[in-house]
RNA sequence: GGUUCCGUAGCUCAGCUGGAUAGAGCAACAGCCUUCUAAGCUGUGGGUCUUGGGUUCGAAUCCCAACGGAAUCACCA
């Protein structure tokens, strides 16, 4: 990138002596050569040529010559290909490039500083009633990645989780358990927390399922409609009444409600930690909705008396969003209960308390992109400074070869079931590869998790989160070709490489001459190196992690190629095997960087 | 129906602030382990970038329309 940059300056240069007229930066456009011609750098004339006012070959011959002439240590040659003008860059521009990268411990990372802007990032968002499945892994990576991916760019991060602990989706569950359960907890039954919770969650449905079936029978034969009957059977199944009637009594603070949800809760809390522990994420603030939502009433209130936001007749309160292009939006019950939306306000007001906010992010489905829509416009009419301009990273689903999770047909994916199973095949590959018979058992379970971990993050971060996306069980454990094994691969071969060249430790000392000769492959993989920098900020800026994995494999192919091409260490000639060496180590630190952005662990051997 | 998003090789995906002959992986076929890790490398075949217009020196990329798919439009979250 540096050399663009100075590449970038000269051609500015040049353009102002050759034809007198000032050119800014963004005029400016360079690429990467083709492969099929001589050069790395390709500036494009034709933007150039009114000014020169002659055919683009001249035109390009012209600025060629002028950057040779004025620029050698930039530009050894070039040649001109039509409008383009091909450029060679000079070797020792190269070599210090590659002692840049070198010199610098996190290159292409940028600090943080007191007056770095602060960024809050939501994701996870879990409910209480169900353990977590492949979509809320997508979401976790995803969100992690971000964080840590705009942490790259100079921001200060704050990682945030709001549960959704409240609700008639978790005292279907506690009724359940209260019901037909005999008092098991995780302890004595040997069960992870949120696994027996949800399994009540699914029990309360049968059995609800069943009241339905049999009452809408009544009503059928006294002479409604099948799907009139289905509708007033759902409303009236006594299960259904109980479980709301709980939730009233949560509201009303019972004791005894409380009690019990509060247990049933922690187990769940439990449960998820152990998720997120192995999917490696963490959050430094977490808000729970029984906090917020009673703030969002609130604000909402404080709203209304505002004139922002009209009460209808029954009691319940909506916001007029016509003018917007919107429908009318419902922020308060007519029973005086909270919505989705009011407690997302609330929960939003929190946050503003607690921390000094300059951006937000959302990291939520896109079946939600109706919702933050409308949080946004409401958010910036209650006053919230960051409202309007938050921004709702969307993702889409995850689906499966055979279509679309249902729970109904029991096509869920579990999250824990998937990670133990990556865990297990790679574990598997491990054993039969028969490198590791010197390793422990720990350290050989160790590579197992670490490459069945990154497997499956890569599979899920190295596709643009906006798409939906295809998970075929089978492809993702496969290690070969674009995945996350076939990094960590050659990130292995080359610590190893480097722990039996014995100069590891003192690499980053190493300066190397500057007239060494450098293959064309080298070259390349020095410009790609360097490209890092821009890599980053580029995911950074357009919320793109994916942009990261997909740069990693790119460098990584190309660097395979390289090792299978130029030997390393049994080059006679010392220069040059330090050089491959400190190419080596860069293309590691590189792609280490850059995976650990992801979330996914290198390990030093596999 | 309104809104938003997507459509690139048989499959999964890159490429999209306009640039030269559109790239990977998987799958198929053919090669490469006395040389630092074969979880690898090399080669072959495979495309009307959904379609039709427009913008211009130039369009997979930008604009408009059509077609196809997804999400959403709840006193669910």
């Amino acid at each position: 990138m540096k050399i663009e940059h100075q590449l970038t300056t000269a051609v500015c240069n040049v353009l102002g002596k050759l034809y007198g007229q000032e050119v800014n930066a963004g005029q400016v456009q360079l690429q990467k050569t083709r492969v099929e011609f001589e050069g790395h750098l390709t500036l494009v004339v034709f933007p150039f040529l009114r000014m020169s006012r002659k055919g683009p070959e001249q035109t390009a011959a012209e600025i060629g010559e002028a950057l040779h002439i004025s620029h050698p240590e930039l530009v050894a040659s070039w040649n001109a290909v039509k409008g383009f003008l091909n450029l060679v860059i000079a070797p020792a521009a190269w070599v210090s490039l590659l002692n840049e990268i070198n010199a610098s411990e996190s290159y292409g990372i940028k600090p943080v500083t007191a007056e770095s802007p602060l960024i809050m990032v939501e994701y996870s968002s879990p409910n209480t009633n169900k353990p977590l499945h492949l979509g809320h892994v997508r979401n976790n990576l995803l969100g992690w990645a971000l964080a840590q991916v705009l942490e790259a760019c100079g921001n200060k991060v704050v990682k945030t989780n709001i549960v959704n602990d409240r609700g008639i989706h978790i005292c279907k569950s506690m009724l359940a358990w209260q019901k037909y359960g005999n008092g098991e907890t995780p302890a004595t039954s040997g069960k992870k927390g949120d696994h027996l919770v949800g399994d009540y969650y699914v029990l309360f449905d049968k059995h609800y399922r069943e009241e339905i079936n049999t009452l809408a029978a009544e009503y059928i034969a006294a002479g409604l409609t099948p799907d009139a009957a289905k509708e007033k059977a759902e409303l009236e199944a006594p299960l259904m009444q109980e479980a709301r009637a709980m939730l009233v009594k949560w509201e009303q603070g019972d004791a005894e409600v409380r009690a019990l949800w509060e247990m049933m809760n922690g187990w769940v809390y439990e449960g998820f930690d152990e998720t997120y522990k192995a999917l490696g994420v963490g959050f430094d603030k977490i808000y729970y909705e029984s906090q917020t939502y009673l703030d969002g009433k609130q604000k909402v209130f404080e709203g209304l008396e505002k004139g922002l936001f009209e009460r209808h007749d029954d009691g319940s309160v909506w916001a007029d969003l016509s003018d917007a292009g919107l429908d009318q939006k419902l922020l308060i019950r007519s029973d005086g209960t909270s919505v989705y939306m009011t407690q997302d306000i609330g929960t939003a007001a929190q946050r503003f308390r607690d921390f000094d906010i300059n951006k937000m992010v959302y990291v939520v489905g896109n079946e939600q992109n109706y919702h933050f829509q409308v949080l946004s416009l409401l958010l910036d009419r209650l006053g919230f400074e960051w409202g309007k301009g938050l921004v709702h990273f969307s993702y889409g689903m995850v689906e499966l070869p055979n279509g679309k999770m249902k729970s109904r047909e029991g096509t869920v994916v579990d999250a824990d079931d998937l990670v133990a199973g990556m865990i297990r095949e790679a574990r598997e590959t491990v054993d039969a590869a028969g490198k590791f018979d010197d390793m422990s058992e720990e350290e050989k379970q160790n590579v197992a998790r670490v490459v069945g971990m990154g497997a499956l993050k890569y599979f899920l971060l190295k596709v643009d989160a906006r798409k939906n996306m295809l998970f075929n069980p089978e492809e993702s454990i496969d290690f070969n070709g674009n995945t996350g094994p076939f990094i960590q691969y050659t990130y292995a071969r080359i610590r190893s490489i480097l722990r039996k060249s014995s100069i590891d430790n003192d690499i980053r000392s190493c300066r190397l001459a500057v007239d060494t000769e450098l293959s064309v492959k080298e070259e390349e993989i020095i410009q790609h190196t360097a490209e890092f920098e821009a890599v980053v900020q580029q995911a950074g800026t357009d919320f793109a992690p994916a942009v990261i994995a997909n740069y990693c494999y790119d460098l990584v192919k190309e660097y395979n190629q390289f090792y299978h091409d130029y030997p390393i260490l049994r080059e006679v000639d010392e220069n040059k095997r330090l050089l491959r060496l400190v190419l080596s180590a860069n293309v590691a630190k590189v792609v280490r960087l850059g995976m650990n952005l992801l979330g996914i662990e290198m390990p030093e051997r596999m």
